[in-house]
DNA sequence: ACACCTTCGTTCGAATTTGAACAACAGGAG
DNA sequence: CTCCTGTTGTTCAAATTCGAACGAAGGTGT
């Protein structure tokens, strides 16, 4: 159980991949913030949640399960729900099957609100990256890092 | 000039591609946060303005400079240089060719920080990037993923 | 030398994020 | 039913992030 003494560093092409990884990510969502922002009033997370919603059968979501798919902290979703109350754009409700829960609800006008940034934000994503991307390369990116997220999920250990 | 009525939404695919880098960028972000901290006492952010610096001529890089490569705020960099010089890892000079320069300068526990904290988040950066992906994935996310970069870095407008 | 525009790094206030601690409840074993 | 363990969502303090505004200095054209 002892740390090797000299690890297995990455080689050229392993470097490249995650600088190229960690520089697209961060350049992309700097430029997804801004226009978000400046278009719509939301932040990314904000709009994240407005679309998990919207995607939901009842445009409600437990605050759990939809921090999960946010891939953020449970104080952090609080925290952004509480805006979005704030802003008329998600309700709170409580859970019928546990009394604990509480079900983040799409209002209608939070469904305009989505309607509304939606065609900015994809033009947008569309412009930066998907389009940027032959057809092939967009399908190795979708089966590895689909498979990348897969291992991480399960470790979901706070 | 008019934005479109309807505009091209993402299909399947590309939507598995974009939803697969957002979340995987998230979860692995988080990952690596925790397991620098607790291993280091490190950031993310501070462990790659160690790196940065270990890897430029003197050891010593611009604030501006810096922050183009880390992919940051201006003041965002000068806090987090505040926070590594109070730790002793980072000192600040002043710029030889320009007073108003500030040239970011590792220091000799700063070097040692890093020859510590590299093995460890190496390690977890291959084990849950590099190691699962094929040597055909990695190269076409390098690729597809530099280039995304580089249309991104020209229109670095504030 | 002068005015003018840009660049540099910092400061400031506001917004956001996180983990730990917490109280209330769910679910199962006995 | 009763205890015990795991979940749920929130609160709290602390840390971090950003953009705008700023003073100071560089660089250019005249």
């Amino acid at each position: 159980m002892s740390a090797p003494r000299e690890p297995r560093w990455l080689d050229e092409h392993e470097m490249a991949a995650w600088r190229g990884f960690v520089v697209a990510s961060n350049l992309l969502n700097r430029r997804l913030e801004r226009q978000l922002k400046e278009d719509s009033g939301l932040s990314h997370t904000q709009y994240e949640i407005l679309v998990h919603l919207s995607a939901a059968p009842a445009g409600s979501l437990r605050m759990t399960e939809l921090a999960e798919k946010l891939v953020t902290s449970k104080s952090g979703l609080t925290y952004q729900v509480t805006q979005l109350e704030r802003m008329g754009l998600v309700g709170r409700r409580s859970c019928p099957s546990d009394v604990r829960g509480v079900m983040a609800e799409l209002t209608d006008r939070g469904r305009e609100a989505v309607r509304q940034a939606a065609p900015g934000h994809v033009a947008l994503v569309r412009e930066l990256l998907i389009d940027v991307l032959t057809r092939e390369q967009l399908a190795v990116l979708a089966e590895g890092l689909g498979e990348v997220s897969a291992r991480l999920r399960p470790d979901d250990v706070p």
